[in-house]
DNA sequence: AGCACGCCGACT
DNA sequence: GTCGGCGTGCTC
């Protein structure tokens, strides 16, 4: 084990010594103040007082000295919290110039601790006491059989109260009679010990060197990022789980990232299954007493391990040794707003700087980490083989060019066989539709007039179940109108196109015997809904399922032989030159939903265009043949990964102050010109209005290996943005146009 | 981000 | 006269 010593010695500050401090305010630079009493350290966390106020910040290093020395104020407090350490400074630093963020910004993602300043807290917690209760009662029973069943645990009022099924006020009788020990205990303890040595799932063939590779990578103690290849049910999982338990045993902290906080209760469980505790958690579905707890824990090294979102790659870890990026290809690994950073790129970044290991794990990658794997800067690892005796789905596509389809209706005769069949075998089928609500569009059969969004440029979306019209852009909802909002008839307006709850109706009315589940994000106010929904159809509980994209995401549904696709077109329209690699990637893992048990699975896709070089791919399972032709084509158009961009948007309630700006800055790009780069635009943004605000975007392309930041920096540094006008700069933007 | 300063138009 | 609109600039 060994490792370079890369923490250099934190810097210690006398008593009235300049020190820089970076804050959380959106001032952008180091500010000058004087060591408190007792002195500080680089990295503490500290108060500082700006104008009238006191606000959080770090120290940073040594002050500058440029500052009229008679206006330097002194540190107001040092916080008790652990320090950041000099790798956390230098990520934040390294992050800020990549994405183009202020630092501030950059320092508040870092410090979303709640009560970071607070005292540690305590809290009344509950344990076995020694005396009998005078007179016992069913409630008390209850209470007293958790507590002796649970050894010495302690647990809160609530707690307490859920697990025995009764209400506070019983505990507190038993309190008052001895029966049950109140006392106060730190708020933030300590997480369960991780138990790495505990045996795993027996791992078979590819699993199992993957596995040992991956150990050895985490075992060097070095910085390296290795592609995890593996489809549905591949075992990806469990050999990741490996490379974690390496970490752990070399006592080094590991964090994996998930794309969606709904998959989290599921893996969780799977890490107490392997570890024999729950890790600590780090999302927004977290309560702040939680967050607060795992901040701190993590910061003091005390928290092996952290599940959590994207946010969580910013957590202060003492000492990471493993990031594991799971479906390292999802979407929502990109910051849409606000700070924008790609998690994935952040997480290969943060690990490069504290010498560890990444793993991306995923079934169909993102086109950027297969060429990476392919140019030998990432390793690479694939996973064929499932699990028992199930395969790949046999895959076929329905050419809706010659199925006879009613008008309203969206499943074909060959696909309402499909589904027949199963079901009299008493097998569950899935018909999945990327498409929320009931209707997509709403027209006046009048004057042909389209409903659309009162503050954004988009199409309000019909919501039967919520009796509302929607706009997916903005979330604003408005009632059904009867009459035409644009020429007054009446009774006029239809619905057009189909939504999976309009694609219920029409289940509902082909397959009446049919238990119908439906699985949309909108229709599930809590994580924990949408898990049991899914706990309840996994167990048998409906026939036929019917989802948006929400059940491509590592759902496990052992009953399901039958995925239908209602429309595999949908995503290949457009020329977004990353569609193609979405659809390709969905497709695959919905189809990987079907036949994970011992039953071969059957995935059908509806498309009107059967011989698109996308369907033909997803079809013929030949991955590498994709990967190939799309990187081609990318290489061919210069974009990522093979070139550089950057997308720019400027946004503002005025149209001709947004537009004058952008023509402003397409004019002016001799800073770019000088490093070969080219801008395209102004042109209205994907979605040119959003909550009232006009959207401009401008694109920069570079050749790869061009220094784009400081060239855009200097730039868009040409203008002010006048008024309610923004400006944001999007590296390494989604979508290309 | 706040908050003060300051420079113009419309009121008691 | 002066109240208040929000553009500009400062905070170590």
């Amino acid at each position: 084990m060994s490792r370079p010593e890369v923490h250099p010695v934190s810097e210690f500050f006398a008593e009235g010594e300049l020190v820089g401090v970076l804050t959380t305010q959106p001032i952008d630079r180091v500010l000058d103040y004087r060591a408190p009493e007792g002195g500080c350290l680089t990295g503490q966390f500290v108060e500082v007082p700006l104008g009238p106020r006191r606000v959080p910040g770090v120290i940073w290093g040594k002050g500058r000295g440029d500052f009229d020395p008679s206006k330097v104020r002194s540190v107001a407090r040092v916080l008790d919290a652990p320090p950041m350490t000099p790798h956390m400074q230098e990520f934040l630093e390294r992050a800020a110039a990549y994405t183009l963020t202020p630092m501030p910004a950059m320092l508040r993602l870092a410090t979303r601790a709640p009560g970071l300043g607070d005292p540690p807290s305590m809290r009344k917690v509950y344990r076995l006491g020694q005396d009998v209760p005078d007179r016992m009662t069913a409630a008390r029973e209850k209470v007293l059989a958790v507590l002796r069943e649970m050894g010495g645990l302690a647990f809160t009022l609530g707690e307490l109260a859920e697990q025995a099924g009764v209400g506070p006020s019983v505990i507190k009788g038993l309190v008052a009679q001895g029966a049950v020990r109140e006392e106060d205990s730190p708020r933030d303890a300590p997480y369960p010990r991780l138990d790495p040595d505990r045996p795993g799932k027996v791992l078979t063939g590819d699993q199992a060197a993957g596995a040992a590779a991956l150990r050895r990578g985490v075992a060097l103690g070095g910085y390296g990022t290795t592609l995890l290849r593996g489809v549905t049910g591949s075992g990806k999982t469990e050999v990741y789980l490996e490379a974690v338990a390496e970490c752990l045993a070399r006592g080094r902290q590991a964090l994996v990232l998930l794309p969606e906080i709904a998959l989290s209760a599921e893996f969780l469980d799977r890490v107490r299954a392997r570890f024999g505790a729950f890790p600590a958690e780090w999302h927004s579905g977290v309560t702040l007493t939680e967050r607060r707890r795992a901040w701190r824990m993590v910061g003091e090294g005390r928290a092996q391990m952290v599940v959590g979102a994207r946010s969580a790659l910013f957590l202060p870890f003492r000492d990471l040794g493993l990031i594991v990026v799971d479906e390292e290809h999802d979407t929502s690994y990109k910051q849409e707003d606000g700070v924008l950073y790609n998690a994935r790129d952040m997480a290969v970044l943060r690990a490069s700087l504290a010498s560890a290991q990444v793993v991306l794990a995923s079934a169909t990658p993102s086109l950027e980490s297969w060429a990476n794997a392919e140019a030998g800067k990432y390793a690479r690892i694939d996973l064929a083989a499932r699990f028992g005796t199930a395969v790949m789905p046999k895959m076929a596509a329905i050419d809706m060019r010659t199925e006879d389809l009613p008008a309203g209706t969206w499943i074909s005769p060959t696909l309402k066989r499909a589904v027949t069949a199963r079901l009299e075998k008493g097998e569950q089928a899935m018909l999945f539709l990327n498409r929320r609500g009931y209707a997509p569009v709403t027209l006046c059969r009048a004057c042909g007039a389209q409903i659309g969004c009162d503050h954004c440029d988009a199409r309000m979306v019909e919501h039967r179940f919520l009796k509302r019209l929607m706009c997916h852009q903005c979330g604003e909802t408005k009632p059904i109108p009867t009459a035409c909002p644009s020429c007054g008839a009446e009774d006029r307006l239809a619905p057009v196109g189909p939504g999976v709850e309009r694609l219920a109706e029409e289940v509902a009315a082909a397959f009446p015997e049919a238990r119908v589940a439906l699985l949309s994000s909108d229709l599930y106010g809590t994580a924990r809904q949408l898990k049991e929904k899914v706990a309840e159809i996994a167990g048998g509980g409906a026939d036929i399922v019917i989802g948006t994209q929400i059940v491509a995401k590592g759902h496990n549904f052992p009953l399901l032989t039958l995925v239908g696709v209602i429309d595999a077109d949908l995503g290949l329209q457009g020329s977004d030159l990353r569609a193609a690699e979405r659809t390709f990637q969905l497709m695959r893992q919905v189809a990987g939903r079907a036949g994970r048990a011992d039953a071969p699975g059957e995935a059908l896709l509806q498309t009107f265009q059967p011989e698109h070089p996308v369907i033909r791919a997803i079809l013929g399972g030949e991955e590498e043949a994709f990967w190939r032709a799309e990187a081609e084509e990318r290489r061919q158009a210069g974009v990522p990964p093979f070139g550089r961009m950057a997308g720019i948007v400027l946004s503002g309630s005025d149209v001709q102050d947004v537009f004058d700006l952008g023509t402003h800055l397409a004019r002016n790009d001799a800073p770019l010109r000088k490093v070969g780069a080219t801008v395209y635009g102004p042109a209205p943004a994907p979605i040119a209005r959003i909550r009232g605000r006009h959207r401009v975007r401008l694109l920069v392309k570079a050749d790869k290996g061009v220094a784009l930041q400081p060239a855009l920096a200097a730039w868009a540094g040409q203008v002010k943005p006048r008024g309610d006008t923004r400006l944001s700069i999007d590296i390494d933007p989604q979508s290309f146009f």
